[in-house]
DNA sequence: TAGTAACA
DNA sequence: AGAC
């Protein structure tokens, strides 16, 4: 794992933390995650569908529909969610500066035209506890702006391997992806961009 | 509005 | 960036 660390909007950037191997084993373990725990499109309290697909792994999912966003003890289905994966565990014992494991482990599936709307992370009750997140796949346009949605943003590529800690002032920061660069990464036969991103929900 | 479209 |  390569040490540099840098810094944009006060989240901290671990670029290519992930050499290739690393991504291609994560991918592999993120498949089983998604085969004993389909991948789905959230629907926002509005009725409106998300255009990322997504599961999760560990003692909570992150779960949306008409009732609001919230975590869960389980899949849409019912099924329970699968356990997180040692290779993303040791990316959260690597960065998150925390001894607490995480509890949820959020896959987002991104195509080629598939955005996430500038949002803050709140739906957890310690905001001590730092949200980790894993680019796989096509590079990705990270926008960063601050604690309120009219704060001025900033923006940055994303790329495979890269890894992102939301922690002290940028934890509760606005973010989002405005869009993909398709055809920038190998790592996904079908192309488009897998995030996972690490949380300590209670 | 974890979304979108129109418009400047 | 703001409005819906």
């Amino acid at each position: 794992m390569t040490p540099e660390k840098l810094e944009f909007r006060g989240v901290a950037l671990y670029p290519g933390l992930l050499d290739r191997p690393a991504q291609e084993a994560m991918v592999a373990a993120l498949r089983r995650v998604a085969e004993a725990a389909p991948m789905f499109h959230p629907e926002s309290r509005f009725g409106k569908r998300m255009s990322v697909k997504m599961t999760s792994a560990g003692a909570f999912g992150w779960v949306s529909d008409r009732r609001g966003y919230r975590y869960e003890r389980r899949h849409p289905s019912g099924v329970a969610w699968p356990p997180i994966p040692a290779e993303v565990l040791a990316v959260w014992q690597a960065v998150s500066g925390v001894e607490r494991a995480p509890e949820c482990c959020l896959v987002n599936y991104y195509s080629e035209t598939a955005r996430m709307g500038l949002h803050q992370d709140i739906d957890e009750s310690d905001f001590a506890m730092p949200v980790v997140s894993i680019s796989l796949g096509d590079d990705a346009l990270f926008r960063v702006g601050g604690l309120e949605r009219s704060d001025p943003t900033a923006s940055t590529w994303l790329r495979s391997g890269d890894v992102c800690v939301l922690a002290g002032e940028a934890r509760r920061a606005f973010h989002g992806i405005d869009r993909l660069k398709p055809g920038t990464s190998t790592l996904l036969p079908q192309g488009g961009r897998l995030n996972v991103t690490l949380r300590v929900v209670t």
